[in-house]
DNA sequence: CTACGGTGCCTTTTT
DNA sequence: GGCACCGTAG
């Protein structure tokens, strides 16, 4: 059992731990994957099914690696069996095989948000609402966290404290809003992200015989991020538990960063409450950071009151201390970012896929990715619109909804229409008005035209028709031919690909292959369905797989990129150099988080995550100006950087960008070197014509600076004579070389070497260590 | 019915 | 600076 000698005494702990329910709270990088991963197949070599176990994890992404690594230990054959998934994928599943009994069919559709939110506009719009006061947006955002919370329209109705509230905010009709969006997805065959949560608790609650099969079933439940669960993930897990009580959740309240979305962090403080005779272990060790930001994302979250006891440390080195660095402009702060990274990839001839760019809000990209695009560095940006979020790529799978369930409303007034066919929104409105009235689907009311006198013209009559007839010889060929020839015979039979083509714009040509693209997609998907237990590789299968991707789930190509996200979708990841890039009040922490003190303690703790997601170097960076809304708006730096404790942070490092802005110099512009008076550098308005020149005490601090990364000038290299076309070089890690060639001037003067290895590198000479040895 | 331009809101964060 | 929605003209 050598995997066990992998793990130290505190990951052992649960590894071995046998029945009964435990909870291991597991600070920053501390193993827990590696936990989670020995723990299950652990189990499976004690001689527990796999098909008994059912594992949550926050990414689908997540659930593939784990599966993997079980797999090598287990074996193929036997990992397969094991459920494993995010919440929501492992429930959409669970509701395909039972959701009849709450009357969905098992091919329902899962709205995604925007469907969501168009859906809850058209029935304000319906009711004749004032859409000021109704704001679709807020409605929903209202609507889901009912849902997290097990409100149930009935449940809305009979609490006079909710009615109340809704009224006082002069909403008095959001609960018939509430109930209309409800029976609408329901007459739809839908559920959104919450029903699948929402309507699984319901299942259970309902069923007792399905309860009991799935207790059955999942005699052991792992919870990966259990301080991220909702209350309705939370009554979910507790169900399905009640019976073996062999529940593991792992997690770490100072990680808990999705409170907006319902998640309760009181779910992992009160979990021995819960389960009186639970056993919980702790893993403190730190395997991932320097001492410096471990000691230093420590020194921010003490801050907070609401936590668990728990003190993480490392035996890592020292490390060196985070950088601060101030930037007049968004634009500079990209520029410094992209710099840095470029110098480091020279200076140490690394990898892109060592650093990441982390950042509050997905707007912020911007900047960063003009300055990438700039040094020519690879970047990939996770998040933001997503690939599935396109337009064009909706287009497609909106028309694919509608041939696996014609009732899906969003599906069929998103193409009904598109590409044009002469059905405008007058006929649209007048079929779901017909709908509505006949508690019927639009599409079932465009199937009997003929014996409903709609007052729709007879051209137009023929139009809907024409569609109807064409969604049918698409459902007909669902039958026999796979999901990829399905999907290429729909974008070519509907005029998509054609829309786009003739459009001729390179804009258009993109979207074109988009669709090309998605199609390639839909067949890797049909093969890669053949891996797995008890999948056909159907097209709803393929439909449910986009409903719930995530961005992390894309397989990682192995191209090699910096990585740009949010601070959010960073968690549970790691990087040897990370930039925290928007240290500035009202970004970061955001204005919206900052009215009472247990929104601005997540605030801390998402500062907390990113701090942590490094290895051996932190970046914080921020802006004295930055654009918002198209217009340059003032910053002041941010309360965390000042929450850190001094010690671990780098004297803040003048803003001269390198090598290549060394001239701004002249005029530069100075990051303030005192930290004490970070709050007072805001400067009254934009950019000052001319920055001011250092005084005398900066100056002095200036030269004392060690040499860093951020002063190039300081370490560069002087090129010996010699090194010229053909010498033969020794390069103090890649060893003995040829020089093939020689480019650009001065500081920018690098060297094309083939080394005795057969790689070929192309080096900074100001920074690569070199000597020439003949 | 379509095309186009004006307006307002937006930016927290995601399944 | 961008998207979604609405009103108007053709």
């Amino acid at each position: 059992m050598s995997y066990i000698d992998e793990l130290n005494d505190a990951q052992r702990g649960p590894v071995l731990h046998k029945e009964g329910p435990l909870m291991v709270i597991a600070g920053a990088g501390s193993g827990k994957t590696r936990v989670l991963t020995y723990r299950i197949a652990h189990l499976m070599e004690q001689g527990v099914d796999s098909f008994n176990i059912l594992a949550l994890t926050f990414t689908n992404k997540a659930a593939r690696e784990m599966k993997h690594r079980i797999a090598a230990i287990v074996g193929n054959s036997e990992a397969k069996n094991l459920w494993m998934g995010t919440f929501h994928s492992v429930f959409a599943k669970l509701l395909r095989y039972d959701g009849d009994k709450l009357g969905f069919p098992s091919n329902f559709t899962i709205y995604d948000t925007q469907d969501s939110q168009r859906l809850i506009a058209s029935i304000i719009k319906e009711m004749g609402l004032d859409k000021d006061i109704y704001k679709y947006k807020q409605v929903q955002n209202r609507i889901s966290s009912f849902k997290n919370s097990l409100i149930t329209v009935k449940a809305y109705f009979n609490n006079p404290e909710l009615i109340e509230a809704d009224a006082m905010a002069k909403r008095p009709r959001l609960g018939e809003i509430y109930k209309n969006y409800v029976d609408r997805c329901f007459k739809a065959g839908a559920m959104d992200f919450d029903d699948l949560l929402l309507r699984t608790n319901e299942l259970l609650n309902r069923f007792p015989e399905v309860l009991m099969k799935y207790q059955d079933r999942f005699k052991y439940i792992l919870v990966d991020e259990y301080q991220d669960t909702n209350h309705s993930q939370y009554l979910i897990v507790k169900a399905l538990a009640d019976r073996y009580h062999n529940i593991c959740v792992v997690g770490d309240d100072a990680q808990s960063i999705y409170s907006f979305r319902g998640a309760n962090i009181s779910n992992i403080l009160n979990f021995q409450r819960d389960y009186s005779d639970a056993k919980v272990y702790r893993l403190e060790q730190n395997y991932r950071s320097t001492k410096n930001i471990v000691n230093a994302a420590n020194s921010v979250i003490e801050k907070n009151k609401n936590q668990l006891e728990k003190v993480v440390w490392t035996s890592n080195d020292e490390g060196n201390k985070i950088i601060v660095h101030r930037s007049p402009t968004d634009a500079e702060e990209g520029r410094y970012v992209a710099g840095s990274i470029f110098e480091h990839k020279m200076q140490q001839q690394l990898p892109n896929g060592e650093f990441a760019v982390l950042y509050r809000t997905n707007s912020q990209s911007r900047a960063i990715e003009d300055a990438l695009r700039k040094r020519d560095i690879p970047y990939r940006i996770y998040g933001g619109l997503s690939f599935y979020q396109r337009k064009e790529i909706k287009d497609v799978l909106a028309y694919l909804r509608l041939i696996i369930n014609p009732k899906d409303e969003e599906a069929l007034k998103r193409v009904i229409n598109f590409p044009a066919r002469g059905i405008g929104s007058t006929t649209v409105d007048k079929l779901t008005v017909a709908a509505n009235h006949y508690g019927r689907s639009i599409f079932e009311v465009m199937e009997n035209l003929d014996r409903i006198n709609l007052k729709i013209n007879s051209g137009t009559q023929r139009k809907l028709g024409d569609f109807v007839t064409m969604i049918k010889s698409f459902q007909i060929m669902n039958e026999a031919a796979d999901a990829f020839a399905l999907a290429e015979h729909v974008a070519k039979k509907t005029g998509l690909l054609l829309e786009f083509k003739k459009d001729g714009t390179p804009e258009g040509i993109a979207r074109m292959e988009n669709i090309e693209e998605l199609l390639n997609g839909v067949k890797d998907f049909v093969e890669g369905q053949k891996e797995v237990a008890d999948a056909t590789g159907s097209l709803t299968e393929f439909l449910e797989d986009v409903a719930l991707a995530t961005d992390m789930d894309k397989d990682t190509e192995d191209d090699d990129r910096v990585a740009l996200m949010t601070i959010h979708l960073a968690k549970g990841l790691e990087f040897p150099y990370v930039y925290i890039v928007g240290m500035e009040e009202d970004l970061f922490p955001s204005a919206m988080s900052m009215n009472t003190r247990s929104e601005l303690e997540e605030e801390r703790r998402l500062f907390y995550v990113a701090l942590t997601r490094a290895e051996k170097q932190a970046y914080l960076t921020y802006t004295q100006n930055r654009y918002r809304w198209g217009k340059l708006i003032d910053a002041e730096p941010s309360r965390f950087i000042e929450e850190i404790d001094e010690q671990y942070i780098e004297s803040l490092v003048p803003v001269n960008d390198g090598y290549r802005y060394k001239s701004m110099l002249k005029d530069n512009i100075w990051g303030d070197v005192d930290k004490s008076k970070l709050r007072q550098v805001k400067p009254k308005t934009g950019i000052p014509p001319s920055a001011p020149k250092p005084n005398e005490n900066q100056l002095r601090r200036l030269r004392k600076l060690k040499p860093n990364l951020s002063e190039s000038s300081a370490n560069t290299n002087s090129v010996p004579d010699n090194l010229v076309q053909g010498a033969l070089v020794n390069h103090t890690r890649f060893g003995r070389g040829k020089v093939l060639n020689i480019e650009g001037v001065g500081n920018d003067k690098k060297a094309e070497i083939r080394f005795d290895s057969g790689n070929i590198k192309k080096l900074l000479l100001r920074f690569a260590k070199l000597e020439v040895i003949g």
